[in-house]
DNA sequence: TTGGCTAATATGTCTAGACATATACCAAGT
DNA sequence: ACTTGGTATATGTCTAGACATATTAGCCAA
């Protein structure tokens, strides 16, 4: 039986949990693991370049490879579209888009997105129903360069939605707080004001600039989760 | 000039950015694109290999590769140690342990570690100071099982620290809230109870089971904050 | 002692070819 | 019409060997 890479992956895995290779330890070259494991030393490489993907050991040319000292745990987050999110949650999804307007945006938008300061924004608000309860209070801020000439339809289809199927995202940033809801937020979920809430600030640039900004304010008791 | 495998990667984002392959569709197969970039396929799968895992792809066996229809945004959170995340934000960093006692764990918390019910945790409370103010207040609940005869004593190095130096974390999930404070909290953090706190719940388990359960609910206006 | 050059070395990547594996598609049989 | 099974095909992985690149350790000269 010969190996594969995914198993020389588990068995150093195995031993950096096992403690025969300490944190901080050096240990050995490809070299000697692949002529150890019997397998050629591309697919030592690709073992081990898995594992420093993963952030367990730290790989540095000349000095070797060691077991990361204070090992950075990372969790990765899939940022859905709100209607799967709800549906993947086998609750019906639908969504109301109660404020489209063109007009300048406030200053901290425009900032964040790295825009100029009276930059008319096409501002919308949108509340996401999850089994006909608020779910998720979206206020979107968006970069009117980014639309087609005939500008879509937003009561019909998300902002959301037709951003990732119509724009090429490059990149973005996504921040969470704890926030009291606003007399705004309190009035349109049905809560009362100050009552925390979860609130998710996204920024989003594509290839042509800066695409939209978006805060989104989820119902009480929401939970984001993550794996590691 | 010879193309390396980041190249073939970059030109293929690029097209698909550009909109020459449209989300959904079929892009052509490894060898034609090793033909055309003039590469071996080993070097176009590498490329590849990367898009797929980063979900700007799809790829299967014997049906080809696509660009994904519905990218799923991947943000990934680092999840630092708290000194090093309060001393990344050049601050000073100081903990006080609180409360350090055995017991009988609340059954949510059992629960959560797959542990039986009655099972007897070290709890111990934890304040996380930045800057001589509070910053984050830790309730954690351990599993005796998984330290050595002499215990470390937390209050010279903080539990966090310690498990991530001298226990193997094998896998774990982290959930994210915004919960009002209660009266511990609003007294330890010196903020008026009800005040929205961003809460951090995190499980993790070792090779030898369940480690820890922790809940870290960090002072107002925290931001976590992830790229993608 | 310090500064900079050089050689040794571990990882990073590429190639060409081969075999493995999953699966879409089609054809044959019920 | 439906099921079953074979086959072609695209991706997945491995090997052996080579060259590239970064970085450290040691040496030598100012």
């Amino acid at each position: 039986m010969t190996l594969g890479w995914e198993d020389v992956r588990a068995e150093v895995l195995r031993r950096i949990h096992a403690r025969d290779w300490a944190p901080g330890a050096l240990i050995p070259g490809e070299e000697a693991l692949s002529v150890e494991f019997g397998v050629a030393r591309a697919t030592v490489n690709r073992a081990l370049t898995a594992l420093a993907e993963a952030g367990v050991i730290e790989r540095k040319k000349r000095a070797g490879t060691r077991v990361a000292a204070l090992p950075v745990r990372r969790a990765r987050l899939e940022i859905p579209v709100i209607r799967l999110d709800v549906l993947g949650r086998g609750l019906p999804y639908d969504f109301d888009l109660l404020t489209d307007q063109l007009g300048p945006a406030p200053v901290p938008v425009t900032a964040r997105l790295g825009l100029p300061e009276a930059t008319p924004l096409r501002y919308l608000e949108t509340l996401h129903l999850s089994g006909g309860r608020p779910f998720v209070f979206e206020a979107r801020w968006l970069n009117p360069a980014v639309l087609p000439d005939p500008a879509p339809d937003f009561a019909d289809i998300s902002a959301n939605e037709w951003l990732v199927t119509h724009v090429s995202l490059v990149s973005g940033d996504i921040a969470f707080t704890a926030e009291p809801a606003s007399l705004r937020e309190a009035e349109v979920m049905g809560v009362d004001p100050g009552t925390p809430l979860l609130v998710a600030e996204r920024t989003t640039h594509g290839t042509a600039g800066a695409v939209t900004f978006v805060r989104l304010a989820h119902a009480p008791g929401h939970r984001v989760q993550m794996t590691f």
